[in-house]
DNA sequence: AGTGGTTTGGTACTTTAGTATGAACTGATT
DNA sequence: AATCAGTTCATACTAAAGTACCAAACCACT
């Protein structure tokens, strides 16, 4: 947030600068006029370029980020979202049991307790729901 | 792509006759230059910000689509490929066959040589690899 | 110190998934 | 006409997933 201030600062503050300075090289005919709206074209391009990526990039990252608050709305617990991260890499009970250090059984009971928290009734429709989500 | 060109090719056209009319009104005295640098200013602006959001369009899709040359490659026929899009939405072998009008065998067959082309243990593995190699 | 939620793990069971194999039919290709 | 790839389906089997129920241990909180 800080950040952005300075750097939207700063870019109104050269912006300025070269209004003015435009300004007194076509009055004083160091430059010719055509010279510097060249100028002014390209920088505010690349302004224009700069602040879309930004705004985009934030859109992109707010879509794709995990909502943690819809897995604490979900009642999922750390374990068991470590269990649904285990599944969406495609491994199976054992697996993300040996991964966890602890037995397939452990593994079954919160694979099951997460099927009835997202509604599913399979491991691949709760990857479904779990994505629908944006929790994974 | 014809379109593209069309675009750009009016872009270019306006952009041409924006330079000249500032020129002759700076000249002829009708416009101060202030005015005519803060019109070039933002007419580029949003120059850069469409430009930009085109781009981005494209890469954003470019990794986003299907790629169908991967499922060519590997020798997912389209029968196969269906089967994956249901593994995908979660649903079972038996709804896969309904909604497919096959019988929960010719399913079977399908994920069996899905899983060996996608060299994968389990479907959630599979879909794992799928969303890898972008052909869902 | 007791309560509630989490984690762990077991048994016993049912259901689903996946493998192996064989076979028949279709449509396109040569 | 013969071949090949794809689709269909079946049987019989093994493996994995999932359910239901119970129980012990743990941790944070009041």
């Amino acid at each position: 947030m800080r950040k952005t201030i300075i750097v939207f600062g700063l870019l109104i503050l050269g912006l300025l600068l070269l209004f003015q300075f435009s300004k007194y090289a076509v009055i004083s005919g160091d430059l010719d006029s055509e010279f510097t709206i060249a100028i002014i074209a390209v920088v505010f391009f690349f302004v224009g370029v700069y602040l879309n990526k930004r705004s985009l990039q934030k859109r992109h990252s707010a879509s794709e980020d995990i909502d943690h608050k819809k897995i604490k709305s979900l009642n999922i617990s750390k374990r068991e979202y470590e269990v649904l991260l285990g599944i969406s890499e495609g491994l199976s009970n054992k697996e993300i049991g040996e991964k966890l250090f602890v037995s397939e059984s452990t593994i079954k009971t919160h694979v099951s307790n997460l099927l009835s928290k997202l509604n599913a009734k399979r491991r691949t429709q709760a990857l479904q729901k779990a994505k629908d989500f944006n929790i994974i």
